[in-house]
DNA sequence: TAGGCCATCTGGTCCT
DNA sequence: AGGACCAGATGGCCTA
């Protein structure tokens, strides 16, 4: 571990003539810095028996002088750690902010995502787990919903399924978060749209493995009498810019 | 009160 | 060097 005064000497040195008027004030506090980092904050003691040299207590008034000096040294501390937690704290400040505002966008994405997706009664909200595994499904049903009619549905092709005749979100909700597991499943076998046969039942389904480990199986995978009942939850179909 | 969901803070790592 | 991204920790809110 470095000392101190190393630490915020380094700080010191990224820190802008404007971040440093506030804390090093004296000139002359600020130009003993530099020598003292040189010396790794410690007072320059090898020097005092050097040949030629009198020792500071040899010479009248030279202990007053070195004590001024490790007082103003040790000021000089105080205020270069008090800049680098100050330093320190406002990039943490904006690192934070930073943050915020990324969880922001990914939560406005998330909104996106499921006004896109078919629609609850109102007072219900999908959280974030549920928005992204009934989009995963969602989408590998409309693409099925595409590869079906494609292979020649009777009465024509994937356009026909994409025109309704009514909207109406056929999904319930979860009576609540924590038993959606089996309340949404169970619920969705309920609903009018579970009486009709799926064709979601094909094995080429998106199959469940380790790293997504949902599918047919799971119980954000309910797409009752799909695609009749589905796709006519028209929001999915609004382009999203 | 316990459990689930969420927002926020934080430190570490990676990338430009 | 600074920003983006990530995961863990924490505390608040809500519901059964």
């Amino acid at each position: 571990m470095p000392a101190p005064l190393e630490i915020c000497l380094s700080d010191l040195d990224c820190a802008s003539s404007s971040d440093l008027s506030g804390f090093l004030t004296d000139e002359e506090d600020c130009a003993r810095l530099q020598p003292a980092a040189s010396a790794s904050g410690s007072p320059a003691p090898a020097r005092r028996g050097s040949p030629g040299m009198p020792a500071a207590s040899d010479v009248p008034g030279a202990q007053d002088e070195e004590q001024e000096r490790r007082r103003r040294r040790g000021r000089a501390r105080v205020r270069s750690e008090a800049l680098l937690h100050s330093l320190r704290r406002s990039r943490r400040v904006k690192a934070n902010d930073r943050e915020r505002n990324r969880m922001h966008n990914l939560n406005a994405a998330l909104d996106a995502l499921r006004s896109v997706l078919p629609s609850f009664p109102d007072d219900t909200k999908l959280t974030k787990i549920e928005t992204l595994r009934f989009a995963y499904n969602y989408i590998w049903a409309l693409a099925e919903t595409l590869r079906l009619a494609d292979q020649g549905l009777p009465g024509g092709g994937a356009r026909e399924l994409l025109l309704p005749p009514q909207c109406a979100p056929c999904l319930p909700r979860p009576t609540s978060p924590s038993s959606d597991a089996e309340s949404w499943g169970s619920g969705a076998a309920a609903s009018p749209c579970a009486a009709a046969s799926s064709p979601l039942s094909d094995p080429s389904s998106p199959a469940a493995s380790e790293d997504f480990p949902y599918g047919p199986g799971d119980p954000l995978f309910s797409f009752p009498g799909l695609p009749k009942d589905l796709l006519h939850t028209t929001p999915c179909f609004i382009p999203y810019h």
